[in-house]
DNA sequence: GCCAACGTTGGC
DNA sequence: GCCAACGTTGGC
């Protein structure tokens, strides 16, 4: 069992939104490293904290729950679709550049955990989220921060 | 809105 | 392969 950490802005795709739809395809990531995690890393069951950045004083930047990986890496589709945002022109069907795994949603916590918490907590020391400038949007957790926050840390 | 940090691009 | 320029991210 893998633990990780994905980012998303909440007027991009919410917790809520993720409630709605129990699952979604986690498309449109354009980074080789984020990309290289899920798949290369990701595993169906993994456990994945949902953080929402760039936050606003109603939304703050925070955790905000939790979902899970619901299926094995596949191929982006949006690399190849051309009215999506996320389009590629550099990707094609036979050789595709981006993958994805589909998250579903498990829980939204009653209070969502703000970032100036999670700061403040010396047992999270070395979260990606924490670090300066970090701004990768999938990343690995370990165990003992996963823990720590979802048995210690929410109400 | 500002701006520091970062990843990517492209000229050389 | 270097590195400046550029675009994006995301906290504040």
């Amino acid at each position: 069992m893998n633990y990780w950490l994905i980012k998303s802005e909440a007027s991009c795709y919410s917790i809520d939104d993720l409630k709605r739809d129990k699952k979604t395809a986690w498309s449109g990531i354009r980074n080789y490293q984020a990309r290289n995690f899920m798949r290369d890393d990701m595993r169906l069951g993994d456990q994945v904290l949902f953080y929402h950045s760039n936050g606003t004083p109603e939304i703050p930047s925070g955790i905000y729950g939790i979902a899970k990986v619901v299926s094995k890496p596949h191929r982006d589709e949006t690399q190849f679709d051309t009215k999506d945002e996320h389009f590629d022109p550099k990707a094609s069907e036979t050789n595709p550049i981006w993958a994805c795994v589909d998250v579903g949603f498990v829980r939204k916590f009653k209070q969502p955990i703000p970032l100036t918490e999670l700061k403040r907590d010396s047992k999270l020391k070395g979260l990606a989220v924490l670090e300066r400038g970090s701004r990768l949007s999938v990343t690995p957790v370990s165990e003992e921060h996963f823990l720590r926050i979802v048995t210690e840390l929410i109400q």
